[in-house]
DNA sequence: TATTGTTATACTCTATAACTATA
DNA sequence: TATAGTTATAGAGTATAACAATA
């Protein structure tokens, strides 16, 4: 083999694939990658407040309020008051956002399915383990070389 | 197993640490991912016109004239008239353009190898192999979505 | 007549800072 | 005094449409 660019180079092509097909599938539902994120989140925290969505998107709070704003003038999500602290809202999915975001998680459990069709489960327990860990590896290198980057710059 | 979100999963994950992690890598460049994307290209190409690096990048020639006034400015590239058909511009990398780019691609490699240090040979194989059977269908079956998804929006 | 790149305009995502209402 | 969300402002990326210069 000794062609340690393969591997990188397949994860850049995934990427790639996933963020610009995905994007255009969300546009097919009048959604964008990010508003489609913060459904995501919705989703799976359940109703919860702008703040609590900026954390979990990390994003600020600002950016929180402009895509609430276009989800709820597109109908995917409702905003309502606290019920105790009156500085804070609770934004929802409405009928139609928790209608799509299960239709996302079906079809997202279908591509999974198909993704791995006819491979053996060895196969199959073989290709995650190594994703796994290189993932893993991923992750732990890029955190080095941003904290090594920053450390540079402060100096 | 029998977990088939598993394999999607850390694919997505894949994709969110090489987009978050790779941006703020890049912004330490004093780069964003387009304007990256297009110095990427422009290496890859050669000194170019601005209607090649649209088609290379898949997006309008508007957006080429914004990303290369862009990179004008901050002195990685440069414009030049093209020598023979007067209604189209050259564009090349500076000695800093080309500079960073190389650094680029020795930072590329390095992420590369120690991606997979440490892997025996076979576990390199069967990962390459499983990206690649995953990767192939992944682009088959988004594919094949938006066909369907864009078929269903004519009727 | 077709093509290259630009100006004009507009929309989305994003951030910081200042401010209001509330805790 | 601190926090939740907004208005104000700004910059980046993207698109389409109209236009100028040139092929």
């Amino acid at each position: 083999m000794e062609q340690p660019l393969h591997i990188f180079d397949r994860l850049l092509e995934v990427t790639s694939i996933l963020q610009n097909d995905m994007a255009r599938s969300f546009e097919s539902n009048g959604l964008t990658m990010s508003r489609t994120h913060l459904l995501w989140e919705l989703n799976r925290l359940g109703a919860t407040t702008q703040k609590a969505l900026a954390d979990a998107l990390h994003v600020s709070p600002r950016n929180v309020t402009g895509l609430v704003d276009a989800l709820e003038a597109t109908g995917f999500v409702a905003r309502a008051p606290h019920p105790t602290d009156r500085r804070a809202t609770i934004v929802a999915l409405t009928e139609l956002g928790a209608r799509t975001m299960q239709q996302m998680e079906a079809d997202r459990l279908r591509l999974s399915e198909q993704l791995i069709d006819g491979m053996s489960g060895e196969q199959q327990r073989q290709l995650a383990l190594g994703l796994d860990a290189v993932t893993e590896r991923l992750h732990a290198l890029v955190s080095a070389d941003l904290a090594q980057r920053e450390e540079r710059q402060r100096a």
